[in-house]
RNA sequence: GGCCCCGUAGUUCAAUGGAUAGAAUAGAAGUUUCCUAAACUUUAGAUGCAAGUUCGAUUCUUGCCGGGGCCA
């Protein structure tokens, strides 16, 4: 707001000095280097064409002009081509009184469009993992950035329950399985069906080996082993509607969503609707008469359906089968349609690694071929890898990390930090378990959260349980410094606001947070046009910062003018208000102490 | 082989084409008669290499070197 307003004047100043409309978008305000004065700083260079005078110059008369235009301006100095400008404090606390004044200072209005966000997306044959982590945090937070940007939002979860991977839980199952139940085991349903995975994936290796000591090629050897038919078997059976087999597969995919329902559930994470591709995967065959008629596909000699993307720099690509069956980009052209009928949105975001960038700009150049009205709402939020120390997560090696388990170590991480500092004094068990919950998920969203989702990323498990420095329990640390302030204002009623009349000097300290606090909305807008949840991370952690350097310096109640401790106190007060939506927009939680 | 992404302090991450490249960790040195020291302050330390575009390049272009991914 007051950035928008000193925008405007120097815009205004171009028109009167220079008889050069300028739009705001042009008017680019850039934070202040700490060693020079001011707050706001506008790089003259670009405009020395307008100005026709060198840098130093014009920025003296824009300078000069603003000085004597704007209430809001109280001092500038020019080092070379930068105008720096300094802000009147009454300004200052102008823009913090009517930042408490709006409640709803954080969310944006109705922009009146919808968008769908699918993530997490999991395969039915084994537990969630680290990389599971990543996308869903992912996913979640995008969604409520982009909610609080104005959209209205639709979180979806497509899980891969069919196919290949499930039947082969499956078959070990059959094989070994004496009926064991998560019941009988005490294992979540989606690790005693990981647990045959890994089974199945035992007994294949040994078949290849041995079929390998006998003489034949490892390459034939992995087609030739008896599992690979046996599976190849059970699919068919699925695909064809085997009552025994249909029965088997509901059966294990049911314990394997009661299994995932918890892990959601402990790390926050809700959907509005569930894809199951078992209902999905026959989809997209009548988009393939619709190209074929409208002449974006075309039949190679053996029948299968190709489509022809050489123009949009891309390859010709295989959306169907010789033989009629479907392949991915078939099912997720149907299912694109789908979730279009279902929902009409108008931005349709899929959360899913960067390995799958090639098959999304194929799959929305082809959507953009048909002629989709929602063609140019369609995004890949691609995300980057999680490698740990070691290098790469392998489930083969065994080197992968259980999100279950990792949930835990977690928890119990920040119960161990919190005794050792024997902040649990005066809590209830269940208050102390509640703590170390928001902690231990707030350490790890932070974690996997602060890194720009484009870039594959480094998981140190040491790091990642650190709860000082650049950490989200930093972040919920100085909330719970705020909330500690206010309950003291609170019992001294001297949290009822301030006189803006009344204050008439504030220091740097202050000037950096209520700065910093101005600019959240213009954060969140960014976060969510680059579809990026580490701009907020690293936004709450700047604030923060700045109100750790306010407090260490400036005693809040100690202090003669009644109306600056109930100033500082609004200030403590929106900042805190501030980390909480900010955090809640990474899915982070804070604490009232800890 | 073709296409895509990434190389920044010892390490993990920042930096709409703008000033002397920011943090955090690890290292060194400090701050608790005072609102929560999970904090604060000081200090040292980096743009893979080579050209080009520009008033100005970590950012854009090209080549090389190194890492990763996708395609059959």
């Amino acid at each position: 707001m007051l950035e928008a307003k000193i925008k405007t004047s120097v815009s205004k100043g171009f028109k009167v000095l220079y008889n050069h409309d300028l739009s705001l978008d042009e008017v680019v305000l850039q934070p202040t280097r700490r060693e020079f004065e001011g707050t706001y700083t506008f790089v003259i260079f670009p405009f020395l064409k307008v100005t026709k005078a060198g840098p130093e110059g014009s920025g003296r008369q824009l300078g000069e002009w603003l000085l004597k235009h704007s209430a809001d301006v109280s001092a500038f100095n020019v080092v070379k081509g930068f105008l720096n400008l300094e802000v009147n404090p009454k300004s200052w606390v102008e823009e913090l009184e009517r930042i408490t004044a709006k409640a709803s200072y954080g969310s944006l209005p109705s922009n009146g469009e919808k968008v769908m966000v699918e993530f997490s997306s999991p395969n039915t044959n084994k537990p969630l993992h680290l990389g599971h982590l990543r996308n869903n945090f992912l996913g979640d937070s995008s969604a409520r950035i982009l909610n609080a940007c104005g959209y209205e939002v639709l979180k979806v979860n497509l899980v891969n329950d069919r196919g290949v991977h499930i039947c082969k839980s499956m078959l070990a199952y059959q094989k070994s399985g004496n009926g064991e139940t998560p019941e009988s085991t005490g294992l979540k349903g989606d690790h005693l069906v990981g647990k045959y995975y890994v089974e199945f994936d035992k007994r294949y290796k040994e078949e290849v080996s041995e079929l390998v000591s006998q003489g034949v090629s490892p390459e034939e050897a992995k087609k030739q082993a008896p599992s690979v038919k046996e599976v190849q078997e059970v699919l068919q059976k699925w695909e064809s509607g085997d009552k025994e087999i249909v029965a088997l597969w509901e059966r294990m995919n049911n314990w394997v969503y009661e299994g995932f329902d918890k892990t959601y559930k402990t790390m926050g994470i809700r959907f509005d609707r569930m894809y199951k591709e078992s209902n999905t995967y026959l989809s997209g065959k009548e988009v393939i008469e619709e190209g074929l008629e409208k002449g974006v596909f075309f039949k190679k000699e053996n029948g299968s359906v190709w489509v022809d993307l050489t123009e949009e720099g891309l390859d010709e690509k295989l959306v169907l089968r010789a033989d009629g069956t479907a392949v991915y980009m078939t099912q997720d052209m149907g299912t694109c349609d789908m979730k279009h009928k279902d929902f009409s949105f108008d931005k349709s975001v899929y959360v899913v690694g960067n390995e799958q960038d090639y098959h999304f700009r194929v799959l929305f150049a082809i959507m953009k071929k048909l002629g989709r009205s929602y063609a140019e709402g369609l995004y890949h939020l691609s995300y980057g890898m999680v490698d740990l120390p070691s290098g790469k997560m392998k489930s083969r090696e065994g080197t992968v990390v259980d999100a279950d388990d990792l949930l835990r170590e977690m928890f119990d991480t920040a119960e161990q930090h919190t005794k050792t500092l024997g902040k649990t004094e005066g809590m209830s068990d269940k208050e102390a378990n509640k703590l170390y919950s928001i902690l231990g998920l707030g350490a790890l969203k932070y974690f996997l959260l602060k890194i720009d989702p484009k870039k594959r990323m480094l998981f140190n498990p040491k790091e990642s349980v650190e709860f000082q420095g650049h950490t989200g329990p930093f972040i919920q640390y100085t909330h719970a410094r705020i909330a500690a302030i206010l309950r003291r204002a609170n019992s001294l009623e001297m949290d009822g606001g301030f006189d803006v009349d009344k204050v008439h000097q504030i220091n740097r300290r202050e000037i950096d947070l209520i700065y910093r606090i101005s600019g959240f909305e213009n954060v969140i807008l960014e976060a969510g046009r680059d579809y990026s949840p580490a701009i907020i991370a690293q936004y709450a952690y700047d604030l923060a910062k700045d109100y750790n350097g306010f407090y260490q310096e400036i005693p809040i109640f100690n202090e003669e003018s009644k109306e600056m401790i109930r100033f500082r106190i609004v200030l403590s007060s929106v900042t805190g208000r501030i980390i909480k939506k900010a955090m809640g927009l990474l899915g982070i939680e804070v604490p009232e102490r800890m």
